[in-house]
DNA sequence: CGTCAGTTTGACGGTCGTCAAACTATGTGG
DNA sequence: CCACATAGTTTGACGACCGTCAAACTGACG
């Protein structure tokens, strides 16, 4: 377990263990930092249904990343009459929340999210922050019904992926089916790591692991490592570290002034990741 | 690294995963509580090997706990001959550790464990305690070695599950195979709730939390939820609950004084749940 | 240009970690 | 069987880290 792994490593819809896949990042990074216009608090009910467009795993440019690597066009065939919509979220929106019935898992195609779970007297905490080929609604699995919230950071698509239908997959592709199990497991280890950054690290530490992990990510998706845009706040990052958002923000000074990073706002550089990764 | 697996009696693994379950908590009862009680540690050594006891799943008494509800008479006659293993951990001996082979999964069915995960640092963090009916080693899959240790807290035997037969039986039982996604994603929630103890709650809610956790786990095998041993140290408590010994120490202490609990040592009665669960 | 969400920085205090010592339980060996 | 050794637990004193409160600053957007 690599404490850098703060989030885990690519814990994809399907993720591919060699991440290997420089798939796309261009295209994805463009519209990602286009704003939108957004009424973060709401409640989508119609709209979460609405523009499916129709989306063929074979011709996606992320295959690489949530697929097995040994799918024979047939099987390919298969999978593209199942996996057939993508949906649209706006930033703010929530793709799921706590309680929804579950019905499908996805994987983040553009943008990202946070998945957020709550307590009833109202803490919350962040549980994870997902980029495209990421995973997203595993935890419905369970009790048929989702478990926390799942907010888009930025306009965002997935893709959906009917569960009953991968199930009914599963059982007849092997590599599909052990490809399944491996994310649902991976996700078990990143959040194992996750459980080992809050119980053992300083804030100091904690900070500096995440900023490594989301660059570890973003490199795998075929982004610079040193230099990328956070797309959560303050008070995300810090809910999601187990502190508070003033001190989240001291730890990104302090770097600062160790010419650790470099950062204005949520723009971040990676200026000396060895250091970094020692402190 | 461990004895060699005795054959025999065998009993699943996949716990419920919501342990929701309501299912058959009295009959695993009867097994689990009657050895434990009086001699928590003790010396067994040659006892390992011996006694290849014969069972399978069809008769296993924590069946409820471990199965869906609805195999038929074949599809059970199926497991057994997969599910044929059990294997003795002897106290504070490892059923795995970080980076071994992984090939099975594992059901506790006598004792409990903790799973611990590690920095190179040497920090560690415990990252659960799994008794009875519970399951072990989906940390593996991922990767195809164990992510972390998995140490015997007391004299215990698993069911061992080879993945491979698993994964085969779930091609061809769906119920089987949904009932394993759900233990999967159970496990997901479990460690979601446990990352929002570690983010978000005092030292005197996370052992409170503990507290009433164990006896909620206690209370679905059968057993009494206000009285009950622990088969973990305070420093095991306070690595998991992301504290210092001394600071679960001070809690139960603490909780003594406003008489929520009686304990002594390691015996602990839960006096006042409903206040316990409002600290 | 003004508003507002988000961020930064400072001062202060509480919670919990550290260190230390005494106490208890469990297991060992004489 | 007792005495000792060791592991585990309890309690206290003290201080550091980080949370709280507050104020000023920045940038985005209407």
């Amino acid at each position: 377990m690599s404490p850098e792994t703060v989030q885990g490593a690519a814990s994809p819809v399907l993720r591919a263990a060699a991440a290997a896949t420089a798939a796309a990042p261009k295209a994805v990074h463009v519209i990602h930092v286009k704003p939108a216009q957004e009424r973060p608090p709401e409640r989508p009910q119609e709209r979460a249904q609405k523009r499916p467009a129709i989306a063929r795993c074979s011709g996606c440019s992320m295959r690489g990343v949530c697929m097995p690597a040994d799918l024979t066009a047939s099987q390919l065939a298969q999978l593209d009459s199942i996996i057939c919509a993508t949906r649209p979220v706006q930033r703010g929106d929530a793709l799921y929340r706590t309680n929804d019935e579950f019905e499908s898992i996805y994987a983040v195609r553009l943008g990202s999210f946070k998945t957020v779970v709550m307590h009833r007297d109202g803490r919350e905490q962040v549980t994870g922050f997902q980029i495209a080929g990421e995973a997203l609604g595993l935890d419905g699995i369970c009790t048929d019904r989702h478990n926390g919230d799942a907010i888009a950071l930025e306009d965002s698509v997935v893709c959906v992926i009917p569960f009953a239908q991968l199930e009914a997959v599963c059982r007849e592709i092997r590599s599909m089916q052990h490809h399944v199990h491996q994310i649902m497991s991976g996700e078990i280890v990143r959040e194992s790591s996750l459980m080992l950054l809050l119980g053992t690290m300083t804030a100091e530490q904690r900070v500096a692991a995440f900023l490594l992990n989301l660059s570890k990510r973003f490199k795998a998706l075929g982004y610079s490592a040193a230099e990328f845009n956070l797309r959560m706040t303050r008070e995300e990052i810090g809910c999601y570290l187990g502190m508070k958002l003033e001190t989240v923000s001291r730890m990104f000074s302090r770097f600062q002034r160790e010419r650790l990073i470099d950062t204005r706002g949520k723009q971040i550089r990676i200026v000396d990741p060895e250091r970094l990764a020692k402190v």
